[in-house]
DNA sequence: AATGGTGTCAACCGCGACCTG
DNA sequence: TCAGGTCGCGGTTGACACCAT
């Protein structure tokens, strides 16, 4: 099926020049209006797809331009190259995201932010622009939903204390469930879950302030995700620490560490003991609805009213993941109980 | 069945960094 | 050193699918 769209953008993205512009730059960008006129926009053919694999596959990649033109394709290269690195790479992983790469995403851009691209890097298979989407589509979805911004402190602490733990331990259900004992092979990075890994390099963030860090044994590792370097100076954990500190301890521990005023357990059981794990939840919990009440922002009625989000916060990103997963569901009620 | 709202994601754009002659 | 070309990144757009009314 052949597509041939208008032009996305505005008349400048077409082309079109400044009134100002001096008439040596007008001849030149009307040639390149000319050129421009001849070129394919919009959605890929099937056509040209396999035009770019083909060429690639006997020439390889780069020179973006010059590929295009020497391919045949009505293309720039910046669209060959975007076509091909976050579509027809042979290596690109599609699909919904796994709980340990949500987690590991989460982890990442509460260190380095917008940097798509370096958080794309940690997670094989996986493009910057895949990332830059579930981001906006998902991450911002609930930041709405709370009626605060997506970098706001009240937002960073919802994503620390609610929806991270709750990635981890289902990360952690998915290895045990899956997973055999994995070892580490030759791979240089050590043998853990991204997620866990991620959350153990944590560094000057949100987790940070409470200084936890969650890890099981590195024998239920689904999958070996290379574990970033922690950036952060003030970083107790590295990479390194942990990966020495998940081979010396099979366990699951929640670690407070300084000044913390939220978790206050070190779980030694290992993660399928859920009570306690979420029971350390509740103080942090309570918090966040008193900060909720407490700011001009979405106001919670109750505790239902905050189990009702808090479900669809943490359910919502998962369960595309899990449809059989009505057990797992955590009632706030119940951890509200527990206190 | 029609319509409007919303979410998703491929693709585009502008810009800055880097490369090259 | 510098200008033009190229590349890569992050932000944005728009088509389409899906769902609720």
């Amino acid at each position: 099926m052949e597509m041939v769209l208008q032009p996305r953008g505005s008349a400048a993205a077409a082309g079109a020049s400044p009134a100002t512009s001096p008439p040596r730059k007008m001849v030149k960008r009307e040639a390149e209006d000319e050129e421009a006129a001849e070129l394919q926009r919009g959605p890929w053919t099937a056509d040209e797809d396999l035009t770019l694999i083909n060429y690639i596959t006997q020439h390889g990649d780069g020179r973006w331009n010059a590929l295009a033109r020497a391919a045949g394709l009505k293309r720039t290269g910046k669209s060959c190259r975007l076509r091909w690195l976050n579509y027809l790479r042979p290596d690109v992983k599609r699909g919904d995201f796994t709980a340990d790469e949500q987690l590991l995403i989460l982890d990442l851009h509460s260190r380095w932010g917008n940097r798509w691209s370096k958080i794309a890097a940690q997670l094989p298979g996986r493009t910057d622009n895949e990332i830059k989407n579930y981001w906006r589509t998902r991450v911002q979805k609930h930041a709405r939903q709370l009626g605060c911004d997506v970098n706001s402190r009240r937002f960073k602490d919802a994503m620390a204390y609610l929806w991270m733990p709750r990635l981890a331990e289902r990360a952690s259900q998915s290895h045990h469930a899956a997973a055999p004992m994995v070892a580490a092979g030759n791979n240089t990075a050590p043998a853990l879950p991204c997620a866990a890994a991620s959350v153990i390099a944590s560094g000057n963030n949100c987790l940070a302030k409470n200084n936890y860090y969650y890890e099981h044994s590195p024998g239920v590792s689904g999958s070996n995700c290379v574990v970033p370097s922690s950036s952060s100076s003030d970083s107790s954990l590295t990479s390194t620490d942990s990966t020495a500190a998940a081979h010396d301890e099979k366990s699951v521990q929640l670690q407070h560490g300084n000044g913390g005023d939220c978790w206050a357990t070190t779980m030694q059981q290992g993660v399928e003991d859920h009570d306690e794990f979420w029971s350390a939840a509740a103080p942090a919990l309570q918090q966040l609805v008193i900060s909720n009440n407490d700011g001009g922002h979405r106001q919670f009625q109750d505790m239902q009213d905050l189990t009702g989000w808090v479900q669809g916060f943490c359910d919502g990103i998962v369960s595309d993941n899990n449809a059989d997963d009505e057990q797992s569901l955590w009632s706030l009620d119940d951890i509200w109980r527990m206190q």
